[in-house]
DNA sequence: CGGTACGTTGAAAGGTGTCAACGCTTGTGG
DNA sequence: CCACAAGCGTTGACACCTTTCAACGTACCG
């Protein structure tokens, strides 16, 4: 089964994918260089896909739902690394073992591709070795911009962040519809949920932002948060 | 000038090294495989050796000295991402601009390999282009552990990280020389110098470490400092 | 129709930041 | 050789932002 392994345009079922020329997502500009083999598979919500220091056999790219990857401290306390929208690949390791855990936030299909066959194709053809540099030097980026974040940024900061990164990533039509909880913003942004509440509730009394239940927002003024995003 | 690029066992002097079978330092394994043009350079302690956004068009490596690398936000606040040490890789991007500043905390040389030969060579070479990948991914692996501790822990646990991280990557006969002041270490640990001098004074009133000079620390113990850890 | 998970809001506590003073060390120039 | 300035680090007092603890409301689902 030659072809598109890594390229999910169209929405692929069961095991086995060959994806014609591909718009929307990128796993890389992989496809039609290499053959590889590609199973879809599904998570129910808050299901683990893999655990940190689990043997890393798959690399995955979501194709519908939401993914969250984090670290634990021994106490519990959670850091949310990243969310993975449809489109992002993760579990991508260059050593053997996965370095966080990940779990399906919601119902979540995702395309997957062994490890193995990934480093095989590496060896043979040099764009998808360098695809891979890629893609980790991306999740890099983001990592240290989250750094900045983490480290700097005030509750209200950190809040305005991630809006107009979420509405980046999922707005439709002007509103977003969060797959995740008040907690796991909240680990995501090193506060509390409450803390994350209480900022909402900030912005939505001035009107920066529109909620129509606590998940569906709609930004009304990009530039206000732009401005307390420093 | 063939041969040994990247890997500075012996501290190589003025441009073009050919340095020999290497143990201590890897840049790659890449020394021997690929034919590398290398050259030393000095920065004086305070300068900058690279700023965010600019073209990247060298790769450095710490031969000597210390180098930090860090973003600012527009009204000054600074996140250090990493302290460079001798052996460490920086300024390598898949991408063709720096999304950090780097800078010399003391006079520092380093050595710099021309990113378009290294390109080059990742295109002959397929062990290079997985050197690439996996030093990223080293730096990924890094700031995913600083997100934790930025996120979730609390001061005393950041400095307790801090010094077994310097520990481990610094420590010559139980003793450690840091080479950046009180500043620097707040900023890469998301705290002010204050907090910071506050728990190094504490740690040093309970003996777990002894101080000669503020920045030379003896850890007393580390098995204290792993506690606090969490 | 309860039960549970999720989200909001309030009040109080506390950890860390802010502001300020002081001490120590280093380097420089008279 | 000493005086002085400047940079760095420590310590104290206080303020405030965020957390903690708690109650309450709401939506969803068996």
């Amino acid at each position: 089964m030659l072809a598109a392994a890594l390229n999910p345009t169209s929405v692929s079922r069961n095991k086995c994918v060959a994806a014609p020329n591909s718009t929307a997502y990128h796993f890389g500009g992989i496809t039609g260089h290499i053959g590889l083999i590609a199973s879809d598979f599904t998570y129910t919500k808050e299901e683990e896909i893999f655990g940190e220091r689990e043997s890393a056999n798959y690399v995955y790219q979501v194709i519908s739902g939401a993914v969250r990857t984090y670290k634990l401290l021994p106490d519990g306390r959670r850091q949310i690394a990243a969310f993975h929208l449809p489109g992002d690949v993760f579990g991508l390791e260059s050593r053997s073992t996965h370095r966080l855990t990940a779990e399906a936030i919601v119902d979540t299909t995702v395309l997957l591709v062994k490890r193995s066959s990934l480093e095989e194709a590496a060896g043979v053809d040099l764009s998808v070795a360098r695809k891979l540099w890629t893609i980790t030097s991306g999740e890099l980026k983001h990592a240290e911009d989250h750094m900045l974040l983490l480290g700097q940024k005030s509750a209200m900061e950190k809040v305005a962040t991630f809006l107009l990164e979420m509405d980046g990533r999922l707005a439709v039509a002007g509103m977003m519809a969060l797959p995740m909880c008040r907690r796991d913003i909240a680990d995501y942004l090193g506060l509390t949920l409450e803390t994350v509440s209480r900022a909402l509730s900030q912005l939505q009394a001035k009107g920066v932002l529109g909620l129509s239940g606590a998940r569906q927002i709609e930004l009304r003024n990009r530039r206000h948060l732009c401005n307390i995003n420093a």
